[in-house]
DNA sequence: CGAACTGCATTTTTT
DNA sequence: ATGCAGTTCG
C-alpha cells in the first residue's frame, strides 16, 4: 500500500494488455453477464443471484473497460468488502490480461480509503502518519472517557458505547452531526459527549480507528472540494462488489466519488443482504435506482453452481421474505438430490450423523475439501469438533482468533508502533509494563493524569516526571530504561532492516526472554507465533507498510492444500460453494436465533431467512439440514422444535427422513414430554404450527434387526446412552429398566442389546 | 504484585 | 458449563 504507486507503478495507457485478446475474454458468457460486461457506461445495478457467475462477469467488466481503452488501470476504482474479494478481483483480472495489477485502485473500502486519507490526512487534523487502532484499543480508550466521567462500567459497558459510536460512524455522522435525542439515555445520556471526545483523543493521538478511516474522507471531502474533484476525475469507472453490504457512510463516500463521470457499477444481491447488524443498508441496494438517476437493472439469474432441487428449496424458502427486488434463479443443472433433512435426539447425535455422513461420502470419493459444516453461532462448531477427532477426520475451523488479535502479536506491534509514532499512547500503555518494568497501577495513573492534564503524549509525560519525585525509584529506573531504548530503537528504525529492527526490539526490550521464563503451556506456542511474524515482516519493505498491512489487511489464511471438512458459521460462509453441504442446528431459537425472535421483528427473522438462503445457495449438489429435538445450551438441556424455515422450503425439494439417531435413546417418557408430544403421533404437532410438515420416512436401520429379540424381566441389558440395567417391565416394545448409573428410565426395545 | 475468588453473560464479524 | 473480567486477599 505504498503511497505513491498511482503514477509509477503502471506503466501506460493500455498498461500492456496484448491485443491479440481480441474480443475472445467475452466467449461463454451468457447474455445478462454480457449485458453486465458491456453496459459500461451510466450507473449500473447488477442483481447477481448466488452462484451466477458474478466475479467472472465483474473481472471481465474490467477488461473490458481497459481493453475498449474506455480508461487507464489508475482511474478505475473496484471496491470490495474483504481483503479476499479484493485479491480475488485483482488476480483473476491480472490472469485475464496477462499484466501485473499491482498499485491498481482494487480493494477494501477501507484501504481505500485510507489510501486517499493518508495523502491527505493534515486536512482532517492528522499526520500522515497515523495509526489505525482496532476495537480493543476503542474500548480501552472508551474506558478511560467512561471512568472520567463517572459512568457506571457496568451499566454501560465501554464495549456497548464502543458499538454506538460505530454505528454513528457507519451512518457518516461526526460528533457534532449526532443530534441530541441520538443516544437517548447511552451512558447516562453522555453518548454526544463520549464520542466527541473520543475522536479529540483520537486525532491527539494520531491514529484513527476502522470507522474513520471511511468517515474522515467524506468529511476530508466536505473540507476540501478540491481534493474531492480530484478523486472524482480521477476514477471514471467506480465498481462495487456486494454492494447490499454497504453502510451509509460507505454509500456516500461512492456517491461523492462518482458524482464526477457517473459510471458507478453496483454489483449485489438484496436476498443476500446479512449484516445489517453492522450498520450495513439494504436500503443502499433497493434504492440504487432512485439515487443513481437513468441507471440500468442487470439481473444474473442463471445459476451455474446448484442443482433444480436445491436452488428450489433457497428460492421457496427466500420468496417468503418481503420488499426483496426480486429475480428468478434457474439452472440447466439436472434434478439432483432432494434437500434432505433429518431429525435426531441430540447435539451429539447429530454431530455423529454428520460425522457419519461425511465419512460414508468420502468413502464414495468425495473430497473433505467440497464437504463444509456451517454453523449459525460459533459454539455450536464445538460438537463438530469433537466429533471429528473421534472419527479422525481432517477438518479446518474458519473463524475464532485471528493472528494478529493475539495477545503477543498485539504487544509486539504496539512497540512497533510507539517508535513509528510515539504519539501513540494507546500502545504506549499496553507494553509500558510487559515485561514487567516495576510500574504499578498507580504510576500509570499518574503518568495518564498528567499527560492529560497536560494534552501531552505519554512518553512526553514519562520524560517529564522522570524529573520529579511523583514516580517510585523502581518504575523511574523501569521507565527511564525504556524511554532509552525507544530513542535507540527509533534512530535504529532508519538505518536497519525492520526485521533486524524487531528482532532487536524483541530481545533487548525482554519481551521474547518473558515468554522463554513462562511455564504456561502456551508460551512455546506464543515464541512460535512471534517467529510466524518475523517471517511475514520479511515480505514488507518497510515498518509503515507492515503496520497498515497489520490494520487493514492480515488475516490467516486457511491452507486449502490439505483435504479437510470446513467448519464455519454461515456469515463466514458468504461466497464461498462446497459440494454437499450440512446445515445443523435448525431448530427455533437457534435458527432462527432467538435474540433475532425477540428483538428485530420482522426484519431480523427475515435476515435469519436470508442467512438460511445463504446458508442452501453454498451447496452445489447435496444438502443436509439437521435439527435435534433436545440441546444442551449453557448447561442446562433444552427442548426445542424444527425451524419453520424447515417448513417455508417447498415440500417437493424436501426429503425428510427420521433416522436411527432420531429414536436412539428410545426414551419415552421421562423430562421429554415436549419433544415425544412435538413429534410423537398423537398430532398434537399439528397444533405446533406445522401443519404442512413434512412427512416422515423411516431409515431402515439395524434396529429393525433388534427389534424381534425376546426380552425377559429381569433380563440385563446394555443401551448406548444409559449403560447397563435390568429389566423391570415389559409393555408391548417398551421396557422399564433400571439402569446401574442412569436409574429408571423406559426404553424402547430397539435401543437395548441382552448381555 | 500476583493468585484466587466471585459474578456474569453467552449470535452473527470485517476492516 | 464455561470463560472472562473485575475484585479481593496474601
Amino acid at each position: 500500500m505504498s503511497d505513491h504507486s498511482e503514477l509509477a507503478s503502471v506503466s501506460a495507457p493500455r498498461n500492456g494488455v496484448p491485443d491479440s485478446l481480441e474480443m475472445s475474454y467475452l466467449d461463454g458468457l451468457n447474455e445478462s453477464q454480457l449485458e453486465a460486461v458491456q453496459t459500461t457506461d451510466g450507473p449500473v445495478l447488477i442483481l447477481a443471484g448466488a452462484g451466477t457467475g458474478k466475479t467472472r462477469a465483474l473481472t471481465t467488466r474490467l477488461a473490458h473497460i481497459l481493453l475498449q481503452g474506455k480508461a487507464n488501470p489508475w482511474e478505475m476504482l473496484a471496491v470490495t468488502f474483504t481483503n479476499k474479494a479484493a485479491r480475488e478481483m485483482q488476480n483473476r483480472v491480472g490472469e485475464l490480461l496477462g499484466c501485473d495489477t499491482e498499485g491498481w485502485w482494487v480493494g477494501t473500502f477501507h484501504a481505500l480509503a485510507a489510501r486517499i486519507l493518508r495523502r491527505n490526512a493534515e486536512v482532517v487534523g492528522l499526520k500522515p502518519n497515523f495509526t489505525i487502532i482496532d476495537q480493543d484499543d476503542q474500548v480501552r480508550l472508551l474506558k478511560q472517557l467512561v471512568q472520567a466521567h463517572d459512568i457506571d462500567e457496568k451499566r454501560w459497558p465501554p464495549r456497548v458505547i464502543s458499538g454506538v459510536i460505530q454505528r454513528w460512524k457507519d451512518r457518516g455522522l461526526m460528533p457534532n452531526a449526532v443530534s441530541e435525542a441520538e443516544g437517548g439515555d447511552t451512558a447516562d445520556g453522555k453518548a454526544k459527549l463520549i464520542y466527541s471526545e473520543y475522536q479529540e483523543r483520537l486525532t491527539l493521538l494520531n491514529v484513527v480507528d476502522f470507522g474513520d478511516l471511511l468517515l474522515l474522507c467524506l468529511e476530508l471531502f466536505k473540507l476540501q472540494p478540491s481534493i474531492l474533484t480530484v478523486y472524482q476525475r480521477k476514477f471514471c469507472y467506480i465498481l462495487v462488489d456486494e454492494y447490499q453490504d454497504t453502510n451509509v457512510a460507505q454509500y456516500l463516500w461512492l456517491r461523492m466519488l462518482a458524482q464526477g463521470h457517473k459510471n458507478i457499477c453496483c454489483v449485489g444481491d438484496d436476498d443476500q443482504s446479512i449484516y445489517s447488524w453492522r450498520g450495513a443498508e439494504v436500503g443502499n441496494i433497493l434504492r440504487f435506482e432512485n439515487d443513481f438517476p437513468g441507471s440500468k437493472v442487470v439481473r444474473l439469474e442463471r445459476n451455474y453452481r446448484s442443482t433444480h432441487h436445491i436452488l428450489g428449496a433457497a428460492s421457496g424458502l427466500i420468496s417468503k421474505n418481503q420488499g426483496r427486488l426480486g429475480k428468478t434463479l434457474w439452472t440447466e443443472h439436472n434434478e439432483g438430490e432432494k434437500v434432505c433433512v433429518r431429525g435426531v435426539w441430540d447435539g451429539v447425535e447429530e454431530a455423529r450423523v454428520v460425522g457419519d455422513e461425511i465419512e460414508a461420502q468420502q468413502k464414495a470419493g468425495n473430497y473433505l475439501n467440497e464437504m463444509a459444516v456451517l454453523v449459525r453461532a460459533g459454539f455450536q462448531t464445538r460438537e463438530f469438533e469433537e466429533r471429528m477427532i473421534t472419527l479422525g477426520l481432517p477438518y479446518r475451523i474458519i473463524g475464532g482468533a485471528r493472528f494478529y488479535e493475539r495477545l503477543e502479536i498485539r504487544d509486539i506491534i504496539a512497540y512497533l508502533r510507539v517508535i513509528a509514532q510515539p504519539d501513540d499512547d494507546l500502545a504506549f500503555e499496553r507494553i509500558v509494563n510487559t515485561p514487567k518494568r516495576g510500574l504499578g497501577n498507580a504510576t500509570i495513573q499518574t503518568i495518564n493524569i498528567f499527560a492529560r492534564k497536560n494534552r501531552i503524549p505519554m512518553t512526553v509525560a514519562v520524560t517529564r516526571l522522570l524529573e520529579t519525585d511523583e514516580i517510585g525509584a523502581r518504575a523511574r529506573t523501569g521507565l527511564r530504561e525504556l524511554l532509552t531504548d525507544f530513542s535507540r530503537w527509533r534512530t535504529l528504525a532508519s538505518e536497519i532492516d525492520h526485521v533486524d529492527l524487531v528482532r532487536q526490539v524483541l530481545d533487548e526490550s525482554g519481551y521474547t526472554k518473558m515468554w522463554q521464563l513462562n511455564k504456561a503451556p502456551e508460551a512455546p506456542g506464543r515464541l512460535e507465533n512471534i517467529k510466524e511474524l518475523l517471517s511475514a515482516m520479511g515480505e514488507f519493505e518497510n515498518l509503515q507498510g507492515f503496520l497498515e498491512h497489520v490494520s487493514l489487511v492480515m488475516e490467516n489464511e486457511a491452507s486449502t492444500s490439505e483435504d479437510k471438512v470446513t467448519l464455519m458459521t454461515l456469515h463466514g460462509a458468504k461466497g464461498l460453494e462446497f459440494d454437499i453441504v450440512f446445515l445443523p442446528g435448525w431448530e427455533e431459537g437457534l435458527f432462527p436465533h432467538q435474540r433475532a425472535l425477540d428483538e428485530g421483528g420482522t426484519s431480523a427473522l427475515e435476515e435469519e431467512r436470508r442467512l438460511a438462503y445463504v446458508g442452501l445457495t453454498r451447496a452445489r449438489k447435496k444438502i443436509i439440514i439437521s435439527f435435534a429435538a433436545n440441546r444442551r445450551v449453557y448447561g442446562n438441556w433444552q427442548s426445542a422444535i424444527p425451524s419453520r424455515f424447515i417448513d417455508e422450503i417447498p415440500p417437493e425439494n424436501l426429503d425428510c427422513l427420521v433416522d436411527q439417531g432420531f429414536h436412539s435413546t428410545g426414551v419415552v417418557s421421562e423430562n421429554v414430554e415436549d419433544f415425544s408430544t412435538a413429534f410423537g403421533s398423537e398430532g398434537r404437532f399439528k397444533s405446533l404450527h406445522y401443519k404442512e410438515f413434512p412427512r416422515w420416512k423411516s431409515l431402515p436401520s439395524e434396529t429393525e434387526d433388534h427389534s424381534s429379540v425376546e426380552f425377559e424381566l429381569g433380563q440385563r441389558v446394555f443401551h448406548q446412552k444409559f449403560g447397563y440395567g435390568l429389566i423391570l417391565g415389559i409393555n408391548g416394545d417398551k421396557l422399564e429398566i433400571s439402569f446401574e448409573k442412569a436409574g429408571n428410565k423406559r426404553v424402547m426395545t430397539g435401543f437395548v442389546e441382552r448381555v
